[in-house]
DNA sequence: TTATAACTCTATTAGTTCAATAGGGATTAA
DNA sequence: TTAATCCCTATTGAACTAATAGAGTTATAA
């Protein structure tokens, strides 16, 4: 399962996205999303640090989008907060280590089947950009609407 | 990621399922898959509550595989273990539990998301059986011999 | 220039989970 | 009756999680 932290920042990304020109404050985005404010502060703090959002200081600034909607994948977000995307961490590829249970990883077939996981997930994840991701919302409620 | 405990349990469920027909001791299981033997004792006697695995007690007893190889899947050892399968209560179905963020389930794309992808894990889950883990490390293992 | 709005940063807390171990108890075979 | 083996409860220390506290810094605008 993914950190709070991480689903925090994914849905506070979301909502960022809906309107990719605007500048957001942390209290405005930990209402709309039920996020405690401290809480997001960081968040939003760890996501300026890794490129994704700008913000400016000071009366009348706020937390915005530096990257395109379009360019801002799940895959990467979940890494940044919660490490390894695959379930057993010879699996993985950005946070890969050994495992001492399987010695011979060529002829494992738990790290076979976990790799295939991985590989399908990543690819999944990857696919969720915040553009695709609200897109994808408006077509839902139009849908829903009718 | 998994627990260790999950893997280490995936791990024993394998070996044993080379030779579903034979009795193991906790000590040979604990070497030949480098697993902790109390940790182990625990994850076999968890197993056997699930009816995976029997037991005989005393001089000559030992664990056995009290369910065929192929009726035994990755997605009932993970979900045994460590719950939800899904990276998001909101996305998991025998773990369900509804999140804040997301008011309505029915748009909300970072739901849809994570469902798509548990859908797809369940599915290569369940296909993983004890028995074709087993089977494609044969052909693993033969094929890296030549 | 000063009040205030807003982000920045470090530290701390309580609670939980994880991984592993300890130390007997119960059962069976020889 | 003794040794082998599984059975069971409890405990430990480390790490992590979620959330909060509180003071610091920066920018705006009256």
């Amino acid at each position: 399962m993914l950190s709070k932290k991480c689903k925090y920042a994914i849905h506070a990304l979301v909502h960022m996205a809906r309107d990719p020109e605007e500048k957001f404050l942390i209290k405005d985005i930990s209402e709309a999303c039920n996020i405690p404010k401290k809480f997001l502060e960081a968040i939003l703090l760890d996501l300026k640090r890794s490129g994704v959002l700008g913000s400016k200081q000071g009366k009348g600034g706020g937390y915005f989008l530096r990257m395109k909607p379009a360019d801002v994948n799940l895959a990467e977000v979940v890494r940044q907060f919660d490490g390894a995307i695959a379930l057993v961490s010879c699996a993985a590829h950005k946070f890969y280590e050994p495992c001492a249970e399987c010695e011979d990883e060529e002829t494992c077939t738990v790290h076979d089947a976990f790799l295939q996981i991985r590989n399908a997930t990543v690819e999944m994840l990857k696919a969720d950009t915040l553009e695709s991701l609200v897109k994808k919302e408006t077509k839902l409620k139009a849908r829903k609407k009718r």
